[in-house]
DNA sequence: CCCGTCACG
DNA sequence: ACGTACGTGACGGGG
């Protein structure tokens, strides 16, 4: 029979690896998981290459050692510990008893003397021993049957270093006990050990291959070499023994221990399960063999296509006070998911007599009867039903957003985890990767999503909104991003018109040009190459034409503009790959990327997402209608493909500078509220009052350099990010932000507090009480922290500017249709709205635009708009 | 699927 | 010493 096996493993020091080995991770609580989740992947790996037995790991206790008591400033693992470690370490635990792994700790011990107490009782017993730690000095416990693992988490995936006895003297050029030595020499300063001075790796080697160990060396202490080694060792031989000492695992613990409470059981336990999905390491998932959890409310579920089944529910709907409503389907409807109650929920199929439009029209007439009916994504169910406006609908999807603005999508499982406590399986979990369409014939899967997802916006209803109410953010759901979704939804339908040959007209005239440029660029370079290849392009230029590489990135050099610009200069060939960048991006994204969004009304209908960005802002996916190029001559022709119906005019209107505005508003600051008050151009004064001159006099240097500190103020400023912005030294930017704030006294106060609050509550506010959480502002990086502050300084701003610009959008579609007017809104670009106005009607909308921007809010300082009309977008500068 | 790049506010 | 301006989305390249 083969010996059993025993996997022992460091605690600390592998969770230790995993974190700096992973980039950041978090669950979607804001946990941190990547230390966990680095341990998880190497533990999993390891157990599937070894048939292991029994299996233990080892924790540290923050408890001083017998090492402390030698030696005061013994560091030991737990000490430095980062926070976004630290908070890993009783997760990891946690994970560690819900799959039953056994987990030893003991006072006054380091886990290095369990394991290695452990060991060598086991091998003594006859087992085969694998230690795992990225701690080189488990090295000394290596022998024929004790194996040291040494994980490496690499791009590539883990990769681990093993080391019997053999290996180490072939590494190393001496004996596992001999590590000891070498660590008595050299120290380590993750402990706090010190070593010799001047004594590296190198010479610690080879005066033990040489003398076997530090008393032996001492005694021949006169034959060291080099010399600077020979005075070290003399003058420091006693705190090299304490090295020693500090160094050697103790391997007679006093620990009792049976090997088989060792024993490995079941790992892919049901609690293991939960705790996975809660951490979301969804890719783990896959271990387990059991089926996702079956949770009684399934049973409740109810496909239904009957007639008058139908019929009887809609009727028992009719008195209800609360329900839920999620209508199933792409670009037709399959079902709808209904719940009035917690005793049944129902998915209702369009199938035989039940057709699309009678199931609709029952659920219109149910609209006007509840209380409180709870969607999960009204945008998506005004494609179904009538566009008027309701109060009595909640949208969960947007009440979790406004809770949480960070998360990356807010489906009816998370709002479940989230909200209810609940893990129910996802849309993926049940129906795969397949479409909706394709999902519809699995009945008893696809009634299971539909009903979930009922009954997740039933139940969490309520809860979510007491939680808008308890976080005062409640008035903002439903003043603001409430209406709001119709407003979005009426600007997606209407869409916006483009003229699709004057696009491709366009982009042929970019080809001819992208073509020359591609001849010449391959004749500077005198080979052929992939232009668009950052990698390649970086070969050619720093290593073929060897110019001088200013910057690196990640994978290589930077040919980022801001570098090939500071060599177009000296180099031709730079500018022509400057101008071929710019031709490929407007002929891929714009020329034919917009040309594939053109629909059969020939309009393009982007969508405008209300859940993406952390600060407030809506965005546009498919295409971005947010990012059509207007700061380049060039690109901005791509305008003049933009145009209104016959017999209708653009109308745009911005406003002028909304951020600064707000800032103004928000800080208080008389200065720069009177600095709005009286003048049109707030760079110019600016520059006239931080540089104390009159403002007539300011040069259009100095009112640049005064528009970007105002940037860099909104931005969160750092001299640093200043110096960027202005390519002037970080003492020249320090000193600008400096007068700015001697100039507008209360503005750094205000800065300085937002920071504060930030780290006080964890998130901070815009004026309309829109939340934004900062975990960034905990962290122990100075970087990440960093990050955090001028997130502090910047979210508040940009997040009451959307505030500001969501409440015009809905004042100006509401009024344009309560007028009965003909003119649309069609694009909202953060701070410009763009209305298709009917010629008859210019004035009015003139009016309404001017109207509902400039009184979306009231401030300290007045909201200024700026209006164009034009016969394209290109004209409405 | 991630990275680098670049378009916008 | 660290090594950045805030917020987005789309594209091509490359593993």
């Amino acid at each position: 029979m083969d010996p059993k096996k025993l996997v022992l493993i460091d605690g600390h020091s592998i969770l230790n690896r995993a974190f700096y080995g992973i980039p950041e991770l978090t669950n979607s609580e804001g946990i941190h998981t990547n230390a966990v989740y680095g341990f998880l992947n190497i533990l999993f790996k390891i157990l599937d290459e070894e048939k292991a037995d029994y299996l233990a790991v080892a924790f540290d206790l923050s408890a001083p050692t017998f090492r402390h008591e030698m030696f005061p400033e013994y560091k030991g693992t737990r000490k430095g510990m980062p926070d976004e470690l630290r908070e890993q370490v009783p997760v990891m635990k946690e994970v560690l008893n819900a799959m039953g792994v056994k987990i030893v700790e003991k006072a006054g011990y380091e886990a290095d003397d369990i394991l290695g107490t452990l060991a060598q009782k086991s091998e003594k017993e006859g087992l085969e021993v694998s230690v795992v730690s990225g701690d080189r000095d488990l090295l000394q416990l290596a022998t024929e049957h004790i194996k040291i693992r040494i994980p490496k988490t690499k791009r590539t995936g883990t990769e681990i270093e093993d080391y019997y006895e053999k290996d180490v003297v072939e590494k190393y050029q001496i004996n596992p006990k001999q590590i000891i030595e070498l660590k008595a020499l050299m120290g380590d300063s993750s402990d706090n050990i010190p070593g010799l001075p001047g004594v590296g790796e190198k010479t610690a080697t080879k005066i033990i291959v040489e003398y076997g160990n530090i008393e032996n060396a001492f005694d021949h202490v006169e034959l060291i070499k080099p010399n600077r080694a020979k005075e070290a060792f003399k003058e420091h031989f006693a705190q090299a023994e304490m090295s020693k000492k500090l160094a050697t695992i103790c391997t007679e613990c006093d620990i009792d221990f049976q090997i088989e409470e060792l024993k490995i059981g079941l790992l892919y336990t049901e609690d293991a399960y939960l705790l996975f999905k809660r951490l979301d390491f969804k890719n783990l998932l896959t271990r387990f063999n059991c089926d996702v959890p079956v949770y009684s409310v399934e049973e409740n579920f109810k496909y239904v296509s009957d007639l008058n089944q139908v019929e009887e529910i809609f009727e028992k709907g009719q008195n209800s006070k609360n329900a839920s409503i999620v209508l199933i389907g792409g670009n037709h409807l399959l079902g709808a998911a209904l719940e009035y109650s917690d005793e049944e929920t129902f998915f209702i199929g369009v199938e035989g007599f039940v057709t699309e439009e009678y199931l609709l029209e029952k659920v219109e007439k149910l609209l006007e009867q509840i209380d409180q009916v709870g969607v999960l994504d009204l945008k998506h169910e005004l494609k179904f039903l009538n566009d008027k406006e309701r109060n009595n609908i909640y949208d969960l999807g947007i009440a979790a957003y406004l809770l949480n603005p960070l998360r990356n999508s807010y489906l009816y499982d998370e709002i479940a985890k989230d909200y209810l406590g609940m893990l129910i399986p996802s849309k993926e979990d049940l129906l795969g990767k397949a479409s909706l369409e394709e999902a519809f014939n699995q009945k008893e899967e696809f009634t299971k999503f539909a009903c979930y997802c009922a009954y997740v916006a039933f139940k969490a209803m309520p809860v979510l909104i007491d939680k808008l109410k308890e976080t005062e953010m409640f008035s903002l759901y439903q003043t603001i991003e409430m209406p709001l979704i119709y407003t979005l939804y009426h600007m997606e339908t209407y869409g916006v018109k483009v003229e699709k040959e004057a696009l491709e007209q366009y982009g042929q005239q970019l080809k001819i040009r992208i073509d020359e440029l591609e001849k010449i660029i391959y004749e500077q370079a005198e080979e052929q190459f992939n232009i668009n290849s950052p990698k390649q392009l970086g070969v050619v230029l720093f290593e073929k034409l060897k110019m001088p590489h200013a910057k690196k990135t990640k994978t290589g050099y930077s040919t980022a503009a801001d570098v090939l610009e500071k060599l177009a200069a000296d180099y031709p060939i730079v500018s022509n790959i400057l101008e071929y960048r710019q031709l490929s991006k407007l002929k891929s994204t714009y020329a034919d990327g917009l040309a594939n969004y053109i629909q059969d009304d020939l309009r393009i209908h982007s969508t405008f997402n209300q859940t993406i960005t952390a600060t407030g802002r809506i965005s546009s996916t498919e295409p971005n209608l947010q990012n059509i190029p207007i700061r380049m001559d060039l690109g901005r022709l791509i305008r003049k493909v933009f145009i209104p119906e016959k017999d209708y005019v653009f109308l745009d209107a911005d406003y002028s500078q909304i951020e600064l505005r707000v800032l103004a508003h928000m800080s208080g600051d008389e200065m720069l509220i009177k600095a709005y008050n009286e003048a049109q151009d707030i760079h110019r004064i600016t520059a006239s009052q931080v540089f104390h001159i009159p403002f007539e006099e300011v040069t259009s240097l100095q009112r640049s350099n005064a528009k970007a500190v105002n940037f860099g103020i909104v931005y969160g400023i750092s001299s640093f990010g200043l110096s960027q912005g202005l390519s002037i030294s970080r003492k020249e930017a320090a000193d600008y932000i400096q007068k700015y704030f001697e100039t507008y006294p209360k503005i750094k106060g205000f800065l300085d507090k937002l920071v504060e609050e930030g780290k006080a509550n964890g998130y901070i506010c815009s004026v309309f009480g829109r939340r934004r959480p900062i975990p960034e502002l905990s962290s122990s990086n100075f970087m990440q922290r960093s990050f955090g502050e001028r997130v502090a300084m910047n979210s508040p701003i940009q997040g009451t500017a959307a505030d500001i610009i969501k409440i015009a959008m809905i004042r100006v579609d509401q009024e344009l249709r309560r007028q009965g007017l003909k003119s649309r809104l069609v694009l909202q670009v953060h701070d410009e709205l763009l209305v298709e106005a009917y010629k008859d009607e210019l004035s009015m909308v003139k009016e309404i635009l001017s109207e509902e921007m400039k009184n979306a809010a009231k401030l300290d300082v007045t909201l200024e708009i700026e209006m164009n009309q034009g016969q394209n977008w290109y004209e409405t500068k």
